[in-house]
RNA sequence: GGCGCCAUAGCCAAGUGGUAAGGCAAAGGUCUGCAAAACCUUUAUUCCCCAGUUCGAGUCUGGGUGGCGCCUCCA
């Protein structure tokens, strides 16, 4: 398989430090407030990843951590009058509830910065005893100057980032892009103690320090939005490999932005969703299989024309299984002839074809091209008398490779028990060809929010 | 100012130097009480522009043009 890794900028052959296992380390929220669908989307990368290489025979361990303490989250604790702890809870229920929808399972190990601080203690001391860090009267800084590699992930050097430096400068620090391992206390701020004084962690200790407690000093890939390159990712590897001597991550994965309407997402541009704003208006089912039609590097630009794009398809690929699944139960029950039996052998293909996209750098695009050739060609077969078996495969071959991608994983909605009985009702009248009375009650169910579709396997309610 | 990414049909989007996947939308057809779904067919002589390398370029090189990102908290 190959993985772009960010640190070489070209695509690599994964070869894991544990042969057979994969060890993933994925940047979590920052629990202050709900994410937002381009968060959404960058974890959809790592729930990808590790589907994906289980898929492959490789026995995953993900961690994906919750930042649980910072300064959005002392700001908005102190704002609500509750502690940062009580905050943490709160979004931490609420993460779970929302990944939840886009179809992401949970980490392995879900690890909490505030429940590491002695571990990203050790690391300071660590880092201070081998001379990369400094301490001054606001805290610990990183020298990055004693890093000879520093910049190297995002492809930057420290005259670059001298250059870009704005304003801002610490007088304390040695050079601007030194960054804080730990922030000395401050009124109101949450504390701990160490040896260098009370206070808390900086933001980039507390994935090193997590990272390499639950997957070792060199672990597999490291994954996150492209925004946490620098500095996030550059000053995680920098205290990594300070610390150990030892590269931090052999694969470093990052996820394209997403737009709202070809702008960048943010809040003061108020052009801002919330996955739990997205839940509400669409088959997030549906919204996960739009974002795997791009890859996950390019840039993808959200908007409503495009995501009810994404819903069609969904429908398509859900009426396929609801079709194979009824086929593979009702079909002839005989012995599979010369041309069942060449569909059958053909489906190899399709999951090889399927393989080829995926172990490219994750190609869903192309994978779900494969995917469609195989239901159209799929649905064309089946509508000719076709043995049950066929019905079968085609049905197992569609969960197997769906399921990869995590888009057909949901049973169908609930419908509303009163369509249910009007559909049932117009069976009747059909029977007895009462068209009037038959169209009356399609057009009742239309009124109570559904369509009505006469199938083979009888009627199929379809929310409007 | 520094670094980097991208440009393929009405829209979205794959594409290993060898003759343009797939999806959405649209149109015609088969089927259907009428529909819907499904299936079949149609929709890029061409991949932003100009040069170059090559037997051959969407793909490689150079130069433009246009869009975007990072350099500051940010997925």
């Amino acid at each position: 398989m190959l993985i772009y890794n960010t640190l070489s900028r070209k695509k690599e052959e994964f070869v894991p430090v544990h042969a057979g296992e994969a060890r993933i380390y994925a940047c979590g929220p920052t629990v202050y407030d709900f994410f937002h669908i381009g968060n959404g989307r960058s974890f959809l990368l790592f729930d990808l990843l590790r589907r994906y290489l289980a898929y492959r025979g490789y026995k995953v361990t993900l961690v994906q951590n919750f930042t649980d303490v910072d300064d959005k989250m002392i700001q908005r604790a102190n704002r609500e009058g509750i502690t940062v702890a009580e905050l943490a809870e709160r979004f931490i229920a609420a993460y779970k509830q929302d990944a939840a929808t886009l179809g992401i399972m949970p980490a392995n190990i879900s690890p909490r910065a505030t429940e590491h601080i002695a571990e990203m203690i050790a690391l300071i001391e660590t880092l201070i005893s081998r001379g990369h860090a400094y301490v001054t009267a606001d805290g610990v800084y990183f020298d990055t100057s004693s890093d000879k590699r520093y910049g190297e992930l995002s492809g930057r050097n420290l005259e670059e980032l001298e250059a870009g430096a704005r304003v801002d400068v610490d007088e304390d620090k040695k050079h601007p892009a030194d960054f804080a391992l730990w922030k000395a206390e401050k009124p109101g701020e949450p504390a701990w103690d160490s040896p260098f004084g009370r206070g808390r962690p900086g933001w980039h200790i507390e994935c090193s320090a997590m990272s390499m407690k639950y997957l070792g000093e060199t672990f597999d890939i490291h994954t996150g939005g492209e925004d946490l390159v620098f500095p996030h990712h550059e000053n995680e590897l920098a205290q990594s490999c300070c610390a150990t001597g030892k590269p931090l991550a052999r694969y470093w994965m990052h996820t394209g932005f997403l737009n709202i309407d070809n702008r960048k997402m943010s809040k003061s541009e108020k052009n801002f969703f919330t996955v739990r704003d997205i839940a509400g208006q669409y088959d997030m089912e549906a919204v996960r299989l739009f974002f795997l039609s791009a890859h996950y590097r390019s840039p993808v630009n959200f908007s409503r024309d495009l995501v009810e794009g994404a819903v069609s398809a969904h429908e398509r690929l859900r009426t396929a299984r609801d079709s194979f699944a009824f086929l593979a139960d009702k079909a002839a029950d005989r012995a599979p002839d010369g041309a069942d039996g060449a569909f059958i052998a053909s489906l190899a293909k399709v999951r090889e074809a399927f393989i080829e996209a995926m172990d490219d750098d994750l190609n869903t695009a192309q994978a779900l091209g494969e995917l469609y050739d195989f239901v159209r060609d799929a649905n064309s077969f089946l509508s000719a008398e076709r043995s049950r078996t066929c019905a079968k495969a085609s049905l197992d071959l569609l969960l197997e490779l769906s399921g990869v991608l995590g888009v057909l994983a949901k049973p169908a909605d609930e419908t509303d028990p009163r369509a249910e009985a009007l559909a049932i009702e117009r069976v009747e009248a059909r029977k007895a060809k009462n068209w009037a009375e038959a169209d009356r009650l399609r057009a009742a169910i239309a009124d109570l929010g559904y369509s009505v579709e006469d199938t083979p396997s009888g009627p199929k309610l379809r929310r409007l």
